[in-house]
DNA sequence: ATGTTGTGGTCTGTCGACAATCCATGGCGT
DNA sequence: ACGCCATGGATTGTCGACAGACCACAACAT
C-alpha cells in the first residue's frame, strides 16, 4: 500500500504563517541585529500602526520574544528590549560553555562523523581572509550549531538555539574592529582534532577556554548596568 | 536622604495578577499534577467559558505554558498537552544532570555553605520514615531547588526550573507505588558529604547517578510513542 | 467500489473598542 | 517652600465578534 498520493513535489507548498510569527520574526532580527537597543520600549500600539496588524498579534509576538528571553514587559507600564547586564553575559557564555562541553561529550561517546565540523573551519578559514566579518560571524555560528547537532539531543539544541540569541545579540552590539578574524577562526579546528582523536579531555578544555575567551572579550561596552529603569 | 518611605512591610502588597498569568498558573498545575494528561486538548472557548473571562487571556496564558515546553500548537487544528516520549523523558534527565554538575562545580568553587541542602537531606529522611510521598517529592525538589541557587547563577536557575517543569509532571505520572521512598531519601546525604569535602569528582559522580537512576525509572507506562495524534 | 466534490461544524486567527492602571504634572492649601 | 490631591495622557489588560482554515462526513459521479 502507501500509495504515493504526492509525487516529488511540483510546486512550493504554501505556507501559513501568522502575523503574530511574522511580527515576532522582524522584531527579533531588529534586536539581534542591534538596530533596536537594550532598553528601547516597544509599545504596542505603535508598531500596530507601523505594521498595519492589529495589537493581538502584536501582543503575542512580543510575548514570544519575552520568552526567548529578548524582552521584559513591566506591568500597565511598557515592553522594552531587555537590558543586557555584565552578569547576564558573564552567565550567557557560562551556559554556553556548558552545553558545547556536553555536546562533544556526546559526540565522542556515539563517534558521530564529523564532516560538517571540518566545513565550517574551511569557511572560517575563508572569511577570515576576505577579511569578511559577517560571513565569519555566519560560519561560525554555523560550526556551532553543528556541533550541537552533532549531539543528536533534541532539547540540548533547542536550548542551546535560544542561549544563542543572546550571544547573538551581544555580538552585534560588540565593537567589531577590535576582533581579529584570524584568532577566531583558528580557534576552531583545533576542537576538531581533539574530537577526532577522541581525545576527550582536550577537547573539552579547548572548547571551554574558547568560550571563556569570548566571554571576557570587551565586556562592558555595551552594557546597561543601571537601575530599573534610567538616564 | 533616602528617607524610608516604606518600613517592614506590615501587610502584604496588594498585587494585580493579570488573568493570563492566573490562568496560567490554573492550567500548569492542572498539567503538573496529572490532572490533565498529555494529549489532551486545550479548547480556548471551552476553557475561555470554564473559567468566565474571554479568549484573550486564556491564549496567552497557553502561550506561556507553550514556551514552558507544557503545550504544543498545531495551526488551526488546537492546542494539547504536549504528550510525552521517551526520548523526551530521556532527553530531560540528562539536561538536568549537566545542569545540576554544573551547580555543584560552582558550589566547589565559591564554597558556599551548605546548610540548606542538609536541612533538606534531613526533611526527605523524615518524609521517608512517614512515608509520606508527596512531602518526599516537596523536600525533593526543594533540596535540588537548594543545589542550583547555590551556584548563584540566575540563569541557570531559570533553566533548571523551567526543566523541572517537565521533571514534576513526569513524576506525577509515575506509578508512585513502585518507588521507595528510603532509597530516594538516602541518594542525597552522599552527595552532600561529598560537597562538604570538597571532593569534585565523587560529588559529580554521586549527582549523576542519581539522575541517571531516576531517568531509568519506568520509562514505559506513561509515555505516549505514537502517530502526531490519537488513540 | 472508488474517487471527487460539497457542506457543515469546530477550531484558531485577527480585529476594533472599552476598561483598568500607572505616572507625571500642576493646582491648591498650608 | 512643602506636601497633597486631582486630573490627563499614555500604555497595557480584557472583551466580544467576525473571518479564515481545517477536518470529517456525506452525496454524487464515474
Amino acid at each position: 500500500m502507501t500509495p504515493v498520493k504526492a509525487p516529488p513535489a511540483f510546486v512550493a507548498p504554501i505556507e501559513n504563517v501568522p502575523l503574530r510569527v511574522q511580527v515576532a520574526n522582524s522584531l527579533r532580527s531588529a534586536i539581534l541585529s542591534g538596530r533596536l537597543r537594550p532598553g528601547t520600549q516597544l509599545v504596542e500600539t505603535a508598531l500596530a500602526e507601523q505594521m498595519n496588524v492589529s495589537r493581538a498579534p502584536i501582543r503575542e509576538a512580543i510575548q514570544i520574544l519575552e520568552n526567548d528571553g529578548l524582552v521584559e514587559t513591566i506591568a500597565y507600564k511598557g515592553k522594552r528590549v531587555k537590558p543586557l547586564t555584565a552578569r547576564e553575559v558573564a552567565e550567557t557564555y557560562s551556559l554556553r560553555e556548558v552545553f558545547e562541553v556536553m555536546a562533544a561529550r556526546r559526540i565522542l561517546e556515539t563517534g558521530a562523523p564529523l564532516d560538517a565540523l571540518h566545513a565550517q573551519c574551511a569557511a572560517m578559514a575563508d572569511a577570515a581572509e576576505a577579511d569578511d566579518y559577517d560571513a565569519l560571524t555566519v560560519a561560525d555560528k554555523a560550526f556551532h550549531h553543528a556541533l550541537i547537532r552533532l549531539a543528536d539531543h533534541d532539547l540540548l539544541q533547542a536550548s542551546w538555539q535560544n542561549l544563542y540569541l543572546r550571544i547573538h545579540q551581544i555580538m552585534a552590539l560588540r565593537n567589531r574592529d577590535e576582533q581579529n578574524l584570524h584568532d577566531i577562526a583558528s580557534n576552531h579546528p583545533p576542537i576538531v582534532a581533539a574530537l577526532e582523536k577522541r581525545d576527550a579531555d582536550r577537547a573539552i578544555a579547548l572548547i571551554s577556554e574558547h568560550t571563556r575567551t569570548l566571554a571576557a572579550f570587551d565586556p562592558a561596552s555595551f552594557v546597561n548596568d543601571l537601575q530599573p529603569d534610567d538616564p
